[in-house]
DNA sequence: CGGTTCTTTGAGGACCATCAATACGCGTGG
DNA sequence: CCACGCGTATTGATGGTCCTCAAAGAACCG
């Protein structure tokens, strides 16, 4: 049976709602494929043939221009990529690579455009990934052009801090070179930012975040339910 | 008639493929308002109760945090705002206010959800508007991180200049401050930068800008399809 | 263990924000 | 019509933030 191969996904909020019959319809096609880490998938410009979801491992999606690049967001366990593309028949603004060894289930676009015009409930299942997605987008610019660097490291630590159970000591998931320029800095400039959180209630050894101090950290951040 | 009153919005994208019967039930409660200039409609934090759309007049979408605001867009003639929150009935994650003397059209979020769930045609265009104010939020961003202050200012001048029917001079269509805010930068540096095009072949006097060179205004700002 | 990549630290400079003062534009009311 | 007031735009001076360059230290991997 066609479905077996995608019983991990089944469950996913995008995919639960919808009649066995339309599951099967769209990832008729589909395929599931092993990534080694670091490995480009996904360039800026081609054609969205493909929705994405990380099954297992984490996805970079970052964008160039002119010799420079950034990070856009990074993605786990889960998430879609490249929906808003893949609804439109566009071309992709982002490219995306592995930074883990990852397993990516790939349906065809033409699959998702058809189904969705066909099941009202996957359809209603994309407007909520899209607006979603959407709305996260917003979040990310306005922590960029609110927030000074430190203010975005401050409030990126408590973010994880929150993620990973509250823990006050945690590991970073990404590398700082990726983590600055999500943060919309330099690695060096990073380096420095770590430092200047130290009298706020922040130690850093290696990968790992130790809050030491939550009050004066949260009072330096200033945390937002409409930014974090 | 109820639709009389809406007739202007009816063949917009958004709502001409639909039935007469889901446009009836869609506009059923919905109004027209008024505003005088520099009026906040919205404040970012309060329920999305309404689906929002400018009819004539100039509406901009800004945020603020810890007494910093910023611009992040300004919307003309049939655009439509709040459209993911009132899809996931969520919270406005920004402000709106008006520019000029504005006609806005208020659609209540029920509705929407509503219709959308039973008139396909109208899902579509609604997932086809998320996924194009998205992608224009991605552009937004990777225009902020990969670019200076003044290689987003020669962009906006191009952009505007293609807006404008390739007019070589031509006005800006807002004020200067609300420019540097949605460029991210200072009032005092957008001037500066204005200098800064002198010569690269932009001229500036008052709200009017002349392109003296467009070749090497082009040559500089480097635009791109999956930027601008 | 050697090479590569990442991270950190320091020095210098570019860019950008802030502050202050002036000039400009525009609408109001005298 | 002009004077005035208000908000915006410009310009200069200054300081802070951030980037670049360079080099050394640390972590990772074959």
């Amino acid at each position: 049976m066609t479905t077996a191969r995608f019983e991990s996904i089944r469950e996913l909020p995008l995919f639960g709602e919808m009649t066995d019959e339309a599951f099967d319809t769209l990832t008729r096609g589909a395929f599931v494929q092993n990534f080694p880490p670091n490995m480009v998938m996904i360039t800026e410009g081609e054609a969205a043939d493909f929705l994405h979801i990380v099954q297992s491992g984490c996805v970079e999606l970052f964008s160039t221009w002119s010799n420079r690049e950034t990070s856009v967001t990074t993605l786990y366990e889960n998430s879609t990529f490249i929906l808003a593309a893949t609804m439109k028949d566009r071309l992709n603004l982002m490219s995306a690579r592995t930074l883990q060894k990852s397993r990516i289930i790939m349906i065809p676009s033409e699959n998702v455009r058809s189904v969705f015009a066909n099941d009202p409930k996957f359809a209603l299942a994309i407007v909520d990934e899209l607006s979603r997605c959407y709305r996260a987008t917003i979040r990310n610019m306005k922590n960029l052009k609110l927030r000074t660097s430190i203010e975005r490291l401050a409030n990126y630590i408590l973010k994880q801090h929150h993620r990973q159970g509250d823990a006050l000591a945690y590991q970073l998931p990404i590398e700082k070179r990726r983590l600055a320029s999500y943060l919309g800095m330099t690695p060096e400039n990073l380096s420095r930012a770590f430092n200047n959180l130290k009298p706020h209630g922040v130690m850093v050894d290696g990968q790992t975040i130790t809050i030491t101090d939550l009050a004066t950290l949260t009072a330096f951040a200033k945390p937002d339910i409409l930014i974090d």
